[in-house]
DNA sequence: ATTTTGGGCACT
DNA sequence: GTGCCCAAAATT
């Protein structure tokens, strides 16, 4: 008698399969298998017994399994959170099994790989791309293939300077181990504020229970050090923690101060890891032997041998919702992976996610405050500037009362901060002559101006384009003008008021390295930098103690266009960026440009009156039903066709439920009606919280079938309309 | 997703 | 009959 087993395999258009267990192969559920499929392979995870729908094939067709992989079996709160979220988020659970087993190449077990690097030799014939590469390869230790994408020279010039033995091999250990972080390694001293929470949390981590937290404290008043606390805790016990970061490519702050508490770095998980350190840390993680993870949203899903406690931070942020395959919330999955594993979960934040707020108040979750800025650091002024009166000239966009706040710190030699949301130089190109608007030919989108890499550019797409001389329409020359502001326009506004400034522009353009992140930071910490002028990027994290100017340049920019969630969001990014003046002794002042002094938002803001700014919004939300009152999906019907969409998406109309709590829109032509090519139709479907969202959906879309070219994009608690 | 199969059709 | 293209079916 064989045993027949049921498999969960990796590929999203393929059912469960099963198959049978070659002689004396023993596996269990969470067993990661490789099994044939027709002439190919197929890896897939051993499923608990009747959890995965389908009828049995007959014994005749089964297959044998080809291996087990030296890997340790998915743990059973594992499995269940890899069912919730397919579930929860309309996705293949395939898909889903994929984020778990990331790492391609960690399954096939210990090993070793060649890396290679500069040896300081010279090469008998220098030419440019070899100069090229032993210019961009200093410092660096990679394989042959992503040495290539460093250096941007082929792979074949690469081999080149090894066989002449400027680059030489070095074999390296994938699965050495990490240095050990130490729980005592140094004691910082606490306030009394985060001594009571810290306690709080560590005998939460002590209890090994599910126990959720909103860790709620203000800009500066040192969250991170107080949950340093239960993190130490969990080490001691000898179990995981996964810290949960929007931006991992600014985390040089964050990793300083934890390498100061804990002696030494966590492990990082993130998507611009290299193969062989995801592979290395993936490992890790799975044996239990990386104590902790920092990671952005993906390390959510890593299969962690011994987790002991969760900690998300700057849990309010948006990016944490994924926007591409599985559209899952990590700060949400987050919450079920602890209660499925029993585990206590932070979520810390100066501006939590109202659905956040309203679960504290539920008294679902359980609220900690820090109250106030660590070491006596004032919270900063807050002032409006009102753009209807001090109206900056025709191309300006500073207001005198800001103009004024940027002399007074230049005189004094104190630092300043402008906030933009807009990357580039202008959002808008257009022709004097003839009113001919630059447009992306793959996106419903304007082509934005960058003066700095002297290109017009889409946001969405990634498409380039030169800035030409004259308009492509009516050819008349030196009639290109740029409109409206972008933080390097704002940047040259302040170059022309001051030109002794030195003005530095933070953009993921500029910051898109760890170098470059790191070059901008020590610059800034040793005022060799005046004035920053940046995006959201600034908006968090950063901790600038000469800092004390913020200005918005235009706090309304966040109102416009249709999200549900603007006010909000706009309360938030002025809030984390106002945040950054006055960290250190001096006074932090904050200057706000506004058309709207009398919107909620801009008077809470303005007020620091947060609760009031929660309740209207609060008030707001009952009366929309949206969350955490009601539920919001979308569903996005996209094709490279544009009729081909309006007709699937009308046909889909035909035939949609209709119910009591409940109610769809659409469809309608997306916010981005074209992007990347692809025409979008979209329905909106606003849920009561009683009704089923998600069987509703699987019902409706199931009973169509959809041409091969037509795609279907589910999003259950959208945050972007787009 | 990928491979195999089979039907329809032009061509010999 | 043979080759070719494309859609449909099978893959456990």
């Amino acid at each position: 008698m064989t045993q027949r087993i049921r498999l969960l395999v990796l590929n999203a258009a393929l059912g469960p399969l099963d198959y049978k267990l070659p002689e004396g192969c023993t596996v269990e559920p969470g067993s990661v298998v490789v099994a044939p499929l027709g002439p190919r392979k197929v890896t897939g995870i051993v499923w608990d017994e009747g959890r995965l729908p389908g009828a049995e094939v007959p014994a005749a067709k089964l297959r044998a399994i080809l291996e087990v992989s030296p890997v340790p079996p998915l743990s059973e709160p594992l499995r269940r959170l890899i069912e919730w979220t397919a579930d929860y988020y309309c996705a293949a659970m395939a898909n889903v099994a994929r984020m778990v087993l990331s790492s391609g190449g960690a399954l096939g077990g210990p090993s070793t790989t060649t890396e290679y690097r500069l040896s300081g030799g010279v090469p008998e014939r220098m030419t440019p791309q070899r100069a090229v590469a032993i210019e961009a390869l200093e410092g660096e230790q990679a394989t042959i293939r992503e040495l290539s994408g460093i250096a941007g020279v082929s792979e074949g010039v690469l081999r080149g300077l090894v066989n002449q033995g400027v680059i030489e091999p070095v074999t390296v250990a994938i699965d050495r181990p990490y240095p050990p972080a130490e729980p005592d390694f140094y004691q910082p001293a606490l306030s009394a504020d985060q001594l009571r929470v810290a306690k709080t949390l560590v005998k939460a981590v002590e209890a090994q229970e599910y126990a959720p937290f909103l860790l709620d404290g203000v800009t500066g008043s040192g969250k991170t050090e107080t949950y340093f606390e239960p993190i130490a805790a969990a080490i001691r016990m000898g179990r995981q923690v996964l810290v949960l970061l929007p931006e991992i490519a600014l985390t040089e702050n964050f990793l300083s101060r934890f390498e100061q508490r804990f002696g030494a770095a966590p492990v990082l998980w993130h998507s611009s890891l290299k193969s062989t350190e995801r592979r290395r840390a993936w490992r890790a993680i799975s044996e239990g032997t990386a104590q902790v993870v920092v990671g952005a949203r993906s390390a959510l899903f890593l299969p962690y041998a011994n987790l002991g406690l969760i900690v998300v931070d700057e849990a309010h942020e948006v990016s944490f919702k994924q926007d591409d395959g599985v559209r899952y919330n990590a700060r949400d999955v987050s919450v079920m992976r602890a209660r499925f594993e029993g585990l206590p979960v932070v979520l810390a934040s100066a501006t939590p996610a109202l659905e956040s707020l309203h679960m504290a108040a539920s008294g679902i979750y359980q609220k900690l405050d820090l109250p106030s800025r660590f070491g006596g650091a004032q919270l900063p002024e807050i002032q409006l500037v009102d753009l209807t009166i001090d109206k900056p000239g025709e191309g300006r966009w500073l207001a005198q009362p800001l103009v004024q706040g940027l002399e007074d710190r230049l005189a004094r030699g104190e630092q300043s901060l402008l906030f933009l949301n807009r990357r580039g130089y202008a959002p808008l190109t257009l022709c004097r002559n003839c009113g001919h608007r630059f447009k992306c030919p793959n996106c419903s989108a304007w082509l934005v101006e960058h003066r700095l890499s002297s290109r017009l550019a889409c946001h969405h797409c990634g498409f380039e384009g030169q800035v030409p001389d004259e308009c492509p329409e009516c050819g008349e020359k030196d009639a290109l003008v740029a409109c409206g502001p972008g933080v390097e326009r704002i940047a040259d506004e302040v170059s022309e008021l001051f030109p002794e400034a030195r003005v530095a522009i933070a953009t993921s353009d500029t910051l898109n390295s760890p170098e470059r992140t790191a070059d901008f930071l020590e610059k800034v910490q040793n005022k060799a930098i005046d004035v920053i002028v940046g995006t959201q990027l600034v908006t968090k994290g950063f901790h600038f103690p000469e800092l004390t100017l913020v200005g918005v340049i235009d706090a309304d920019l966040g109102l416009e266009g249709g999200d549900l969630r603007a006010a909000e969001r706009t309360y938030q990014q002025v809030a984390q960026v106002a945040g950054r003046a006055g960290r250190g002794s001096k006074p932090g002042e904050v200057l706000i440009q506004t058309r709207h002094t009398d919107a909620p938002v801009i008077a809470a803001l303005a007020n620091g009156d947060r609760d009031a700014f929660y309740a209207a919004e609060t008030d707001a939300r009952r009366d929309a039903g949206a969350p955490p009152f009601g539920r919001w999906a979308s569903i996005i019907l996209s094709s490279e066709d544009e009729r081909e969409a309006r007709a699937a998406a009308a046909r889909l109309g035909d035939t949609r439920p209709h119910a009591d709590d409940l109610y769809i829109l659409g469809p309608a032509p997306a916010p981005m009606a074209l992007l990347r090519g692809r025409y979008r139709y979209r329905f909106l479907i606003n849920a009561r919280r009683t009704a089923n969202l998600q069987a509703t959906i699987r019902d409706w879309l199931d009973a169509h079938d959809f041409p091969p070219g037509v795609r279907v994009g589910i999003d259950i608690d959208p945050y972007s309309f787009v």
